[in-house]
DNA sequence: GTCTATAAATAGATAGAC
DNA sequence: GTCTATCTATTTATAGAC
């Protein structure tokens, strides 16, 4: 993606210390992660930590542009496949809900980040995240011109869609706790439930009833019927 | 609500430090915020801290108390005052997103918070993160029984609500660079219309159709089309 | 309760040998 | 490319005067 550097890295120290970042990054935020135990972590001295990279921000930030241009490449394919857009929609989400799945430090490095106010977020990785609003956007564009979505603000329902995926799967260490003091029995949260719940009320808002004409900017839903 | 320690700290730099440590912590995370900083803001000699907290992560966990002890509060009005299931959770998700209205700085100290899993959640905090999702449980077993809400995990409903107010809110400074190299219009977000559009996906998911036997966990995530 | 001064420990970063 | 040793700045936390 970014620069074909391949300088024949012995066993790869520069690839296992991005791998050991993405895990620190991720549990401790980028002011509590340790340079030193990145390096440990992967197995490789300090001192390569800078040689490989500038400094700690720059280990970070190509931590970032990997993780989110992975994202960006994927949800790309998911448009590009075509379809029905409410098939495209669910794909989104499932596609999102997956790289969750096989990266389980993503959600960890995306909250902080966003709550970070995206401090470290520089124009290659600004890149990546408006390609994933890019894509979205023709999704939900195609399913306006198909008159089965009703006209919608991209980013809401990005956020509609990544908010909970991202917390529910951030917050489970939290929840295991919490489980074992709940009253009642709502403790545990499945995974496939959470990314049902999110297509059906994500795809409910686009084709559902429209809403009187409360605050927001929305459209007058058509009817959902016509087809692609 | 924690002890009456009411010693009559002159001005209240008590007061004033927890101010100031709220903006610092929600800003910087745990570890990047300074306690240097926070003295500084709040006008506050440094050693004062140690006096009135014994160490930073005491003074976090403060933090943390006063403002989930907060929102347990106000959701829990929402749920005492009654009327019917859809107005209430309306009102949860009203009061959730009026709460971050009010206090800029809970996205940043949730998001982190969760992103840590939870290390600085003790039992106090945890009492007030169970009466959240109880009050939510109970808004939703209300709805149940009066037959008009499918049954529904209280955790998974939660995070559809809270996932995208807080994402929303706190991205609210990248979104605002996203939108300058945005290709298209699609560049800012309505508070209003997230709101909405949280509202109506969550009452969607709740009232639309059932996918049979809900409630359990292993749903099917392969309905062939979601109409409302 | 408030302040100055400082201890004590880290942690980011580099020099330079191999 | 890799390693040891180290420099420097920062930061939490405390001692003790007022």
């Amino acid at each position: 993606m970014v620069s074909q550097k391949k300088r024949r890295d012995s066993a790869g120290s520069r690839r296992r210390l991005l791998a050991a970042a993405v895990h620190e990054f991720a549990a401790r935020g980028f002011d509590g992660a340790k340079v030193d135990r990145i390096a440990r972590r992967a197995r490789v001295n300090k001192a390569m930590v800078y040689y490989h990279f500038r400094h700690k921000a720059d280990l970070y930030r190509a931590v970032l542009l990997e993780r989110f241009g992975a994202i960006a490449d994927r949800v790309a394919i998911v448009r590009a496949e075509g379809g029905a857009p409410e098939d495209q929609l669910r794909r989104f989400v499932a596609t999102v809900a997956g790289l969750i799945g096989d990266w389980p430090e993503l959600p960890g490095i995306w909250l902080r980040e966003m709550a970070d106010g995206g401090r470290h977020v520089d124009a290659e990785v600004m890149a990546a995240l408006r390609r994933v609003v890019d894509t979205l956007a023709a999704i939900l564009d195609a399913g306006t011109r198909a008159g089965c979505f009703a006209p919608a603000q991209p980013l809401v329902v990005q956020m509609g869609i990544v908010g909970p995926l991202l917390l529910v799967a951030a917050s489970a260490p939290l929840r295991a706790r919490l489980a074992s003091v709940l009253s009642t029995r709502h403790a545990d949260v499945a995974w496939p439930a959470i990314v049902d719940h999110i297509e059906r009320g994500t795809l409910a808002v686009l084709t559902g009833p429209r809403p009187e004409a409360a605050a927001g900017p929305a459209r007058r839903p058509r009817p959902r019927s016509a087809r692609a």
